[in-house]
RNA sequence: GGGCGAAUGGCGGAACUGGUAGACGCGCACGACUCAAAAUCGUGUUUCGCAAGAAGUGAGAGUUCGAUUCUCUCUUCGCCCA
């Protein structure tokens, strides 16, 4: 018998479907669709194992669902600005284009190489001219909504790739790429208003019932909506100030106040100017970076002032400082410190020996006091007049902001952490942000018919900073009769793909980013899977472009892009170094009597580190290439979906890729022992039941299995198929019954196995596989059922016997049973728990 | 420090609304084929015990006739936020 050539096989069902254009979609209004969307890929040059698990897992959801009878969107593109490129092409002396252009050409060959059902006449990139026109026409319509600003603000700036970094991008105070420290810096920077949305994002991520929980947890704590008071302190001292306006979330606590803490570009800093000391403190701050968690975890340094802020409850005087861990962005860069219940503010205290009063304690400690640190706890508030004995948080809250509101000195207020999305970067490799200035400095919106603004192709990259910036002949432009000057920043690369699943729908429109006819069919994405390091960010982004897109525009109905999400894990691998610690590949090691040792040094072993994430660093990757050469692609995807469930990491091993290889190499040999089978013709045989029931249990399994994502299960139930067949196929077979299950069982693992399948259907004169098998209600009857006996809630047997039976009849049965006698015998039964066709417990 | 989640054989992992714990795979052991090996196929495999049997889902309690599943406390690990 011939072994199976997935070779041969595998490349002529992907050159069927590009040749049929099997995938190809378009709207069908009589039909359902679905639109399953992964998260489409950076060109970085070859894909990865983290893209075959992401992938194959879309492909299955999407080639079940075509079966089903949905119409089935499955597109794919490039999400192609961004920074690697830039670097790439410095070191390789190319274009970013040009090495871009080629990485999606490899990359795009081994995609295909997967077998996946993408509809490759829909591929996008969004470094192309045709889509970025798009999205500079969004930025301007966003711009005339009054969405899109500019303004001068602190950034986080990585002195090495001279860039400005998100905060997400500062990991320990430090570039996450270069991993130089982070400076602060002041620059004009266009800014997307995504906090104007931010109650709208908030409140949506109920509706989304499909996501999964954690994500819409940490989305809700992003937005960081938080309940409290600003205050008006008034201002004694010798500068023309009388008031500083502050947030708290612990207005109840105001008795504990002894501090005021300014971020030092409070707009009061102005005055201290010239003061030598205050500048060196600046400086000194300026270190820190702008993250919460750098801001955290700094020490808590201060300039004092010689004002005094006034206690506006009690009339105390307490001190004015200006401290590194007080954000100018968030509030209105002033904190009321109380060092009793703040641990930062406690911190903050105890170094420069300010008051430390207690005015809230645990219920049941009547003598407590702040001592070592600060308590935050619920409690009773005390030391604090006609505020004492309220319950604390609650209800101390609102009674101090309603004694505020009454002064007039302060009023209740909603306060979130989300900030506004700064959206410029300066860098060449990105889509240009169409405006100039001109020579009054004034912002002049590129005129619509002239876009897209296109990236200068021969430029030099070898400058320091944005090359686009050393551009002087690009720079210039003439708008209006008006010499200007081009905006030289780029946009941040999460804008590029904060809409690319609307253009997926209208690839091709050249008017517009999308059609409104075809969003309105295909949107929402029903089912968009990617990994969870997205959870936040590109998610969030995504969420408020669809709510700006429709800001005023009655035509635009959606708010939520994706209906359903999933987050798939990763794939790690063990780690491997030399006695130097350098990390090894695993193909430098090989396993030798229970130890790696190395390949080339037969006898040097192998330090083995825990598994983890493939990365490049740590060398602890796998090549899918060379997994499809040598196994194919449908071992492979059986591989990445067969050891863990989805949402989970997998552990990549290369015993376990062996025996995907061999299921789908066995199960070959068993087509070819079914086929025989058929073609003996049998069909006086009786019915033969048994295949039938397991056919439709497993129809029931698959399919259960399919809807919940259980992937790993369905492997589980493809071996049980196997097992089960070539132990059938011992008896004498009815050929009728056999072929008609066979073929409803090929069409099971049509979705995972696609090659394969649909090779053994066609070997078996079935054409094309038209839908997804129904379970048959008659054949999932049973009228034996397994019992357990229990005695005294311990199982002691198991009894085949009647469906339905009665409690009566089954204590009968059960009498007669040898096991079960012997605890019967002598004993009185107290009482009988039976639960129809399941167990009988009996008490005694 | 806060939030969310997880913990099941030597390993990855199954177990629908509380009702047979360990499906399926890996590994391992034994056997068949072979001069031999690889490949392939078969049998077995939670632990202790020759067996009958007993114990057993991170630890401890609780609810229940019955808990991997529900509740509480704790431990460890992971992720996110700080």
């Amino acid at each position: 018998m011939e072994r199976y050539n997935f070779k041969k096989i595998e490349l002529k069902w992907q050159k069927f479907w590009e040749d049929n254009k099997s995938f190809k979609t378009q709207i069908e209004k009589n039909k359902k669709k679905f639109y399953c969307l992964e998260m489409f890929p950076y060109p970085s040059g070859k894909i990865h194992m983290g893209h075959v698990r992401n992938y194959t897992i879309g492909d299955v959801l999407s080639r079940y669902k075509a079966l089903q009878g949905f119409n089935v969107l499955h597109p794919m593109g490039w999400d192609s600005f961004g920074l690697p490129a830039e670097n790439a092409a410095r070191q390789n002396n190319l274009s970013p284009k040009s090495w871009t252009e080629k990485n999606i050409s490899l990359m795009k060959s081994q995609l295909k190489k997967l077998g996946l059902s993408i509809d490759w006449d829909r591929e996008i990139s969004t470094c192309s001219e045709e889509y970025y026109k798009h999205q500079q026409m969004f930025f301007l319509e966003l711009y005339e909504k009054g969405l899109v600003y500019r303004k001068e603000n602190f950034v986080n700036w990585d002195p090495i790739d001279e860039t400005v970094l998100a905060n997400e991008q500062v990991i320990d105070g430090k570039g996450w790429r270069s991993g130089a420290v982070v400076q602060r810096k002041k620059l004009n920077q266009w800014f997307f208003n995504i906090s104007k949305f931010s109650d709208e994002l908030l409140n949506g991520l109920e509706s989304l019932k499909k996501w999964p929980n954690k994500v819409k947890v940490m989305q809700t704590n992003w937005i960081g909506k938080s309940f409290g008071s600003e205050i008006d302190f008034e201002v004694e001292g010798n500068l023309p100030i009388n008031t500083i306006k502050c947030f708290t979330t612990r207005p109840d606590t105001l008795f504990g106040f002894s501090f005021l803490a300014l971020s030092p570009d409070h707009p009061i800093s102005k005055h201290y100017e010239n003061d030598v000391k205050f500048q060196n403190f600046k400086e000194e701050c300026s270190k820190t970076g702008t993250t919460e968690e750098s801001l955290a975890n700094a020490e808590k340094i201060g300039f004092k002032t010689n004002l005094m802020a006034i206690n506006p409850l009690n009339g105390n005087k307490v001190p004015i400082f200006f401290a590194n861990f007080v954000l100018m962005d968030y509030g209105f860069g002033a904190v009321f410190g109380c060092p009793a219940h703040d641990q930062r503010d406690f911190e903050f205290a105890t170094k420069y020996k300010l008051p430390i009063i207690t005015v809230v304690r645990p219920e049941d400690d009547k003598d407590f006091n702040v001592k070592k640190e600060a308590y935050t706890g619920p409690g009773i508030i005390i030391n604090s007049e006609f505020l004492n004995g309220l319950t604390a948080p609650n209800k101390s809250i609102l009674k101090t902001i309603e004694i505020l509101e009454n002064k007039k000195i302060g009023k209740k207020k909603i306060n979130f952490r989300l900030k506004d999305w700064g959206v410029s970067r300066q860098r060449y490799w990105g889509c240009p942000i169409p405006v100039a200035y001109n020579k009054k400095g004034e912002v002049i919106p590129v005129p619509k018919e002239h876009l897209p603004v296109k990236l200068p192709q021969n430029i030099n990259l070898n400058v320091k900073g944005n090359p686009l910036d050393s551009d002087e002949k690009w720079k210039r432009i003439n708008i209006n009769n008006e010499d200007c000057i081009r905006e030289t920043d780029t946009l941040d690369t999460f804008v590029d793909s904060s809409w690319y699943f609307l253009r997926f729908c209208s690839p091709k429109n050249v008017e517009y980013g999308f059609d409104l006819d075809e969003i309105n069919y295909w949107m929402p994405v029903d089912q968009y899977i990617g990994g969870v390091e997205h959870a936040i960010l590109h998610l969030l982004y995504s969420r408020f472009f669809m709510r700006s897109i429709g800001y005023k525009n009655k035509n635009f109905k959606f708010n939520e892009p994706f209906d359903g999400l999933f987050t798939q894990g990763m794939v790690c691998h063990e780690t491997y170094q030399d006695e130097n610690n350098n990390w090894l590949s695993p193909d430098e090691v090989e396993l030798k009597n229970d130890y790696y040792m190395l390949k080339n040094k037969p006898n040097t072993k192998v330090k083995v580190g825990p598994s983890e994430s493939m990365s490049k660093s740590k060398k602890n990757v796998i090549d899918p290439e060379k997994i499809i050469d040598n196994y194919g692609s449908d071992a492979a995807r059986f591989f990445i979906l067969s050891d863990s469930p989805p949402e989970k990491d997998v552990q990549w091993s290369e015993q376990g890729m062996a025996s995907s290889f061999r299921f789908v190499q066995k199960f070959w040999t068993l087509h070819q022992k079914i086929k025989e089978k058929i073609n003996q013709n049998l069909e006086d045989v009786s019915e033969d039941l048994e295949i039938k029931k397991f056919t439709n249990q497993t129809i029931n399994k698959i399919t259960h299995n399919l809807e919940n994502f259980t992937y790993n299960v369905i492997i589980a139930n493809m071996h049980e198929t196997y097992n089960f067949l070539i132990k059938h196929l011992e008896n004498k077979l009815n050929s009728k019954d056999l072929l008609n299950c066979y073929q409803k069982i090929l069409i099971l693992f049509s979705p995972i196995l696609p090659h394969q399948a649909n090779e053994c259907l066609e070997d078996l004169g079935v054409q094309k596989i038209d839908e997804w098998p129904k379970p048959e209600a008659k054949y999932l009857e049973v009228s034996k059922v397994d019992y357990v006996v229990q005695i005294n809630g311990k199982k002691r047997t198991l009894i085949t016997a009647d469906k339905n039976l009665k409690e009566k009849d089954m204590l009968e049965y059960i009498r007669n049973d040898k096991t079960i006698y012997k605890y019967l015998k002598d004993k009185k039964i107290k009482k009988t728990i039976f639960i129809p066709n399941k167990l009988i417990n009996i008490l005694l």
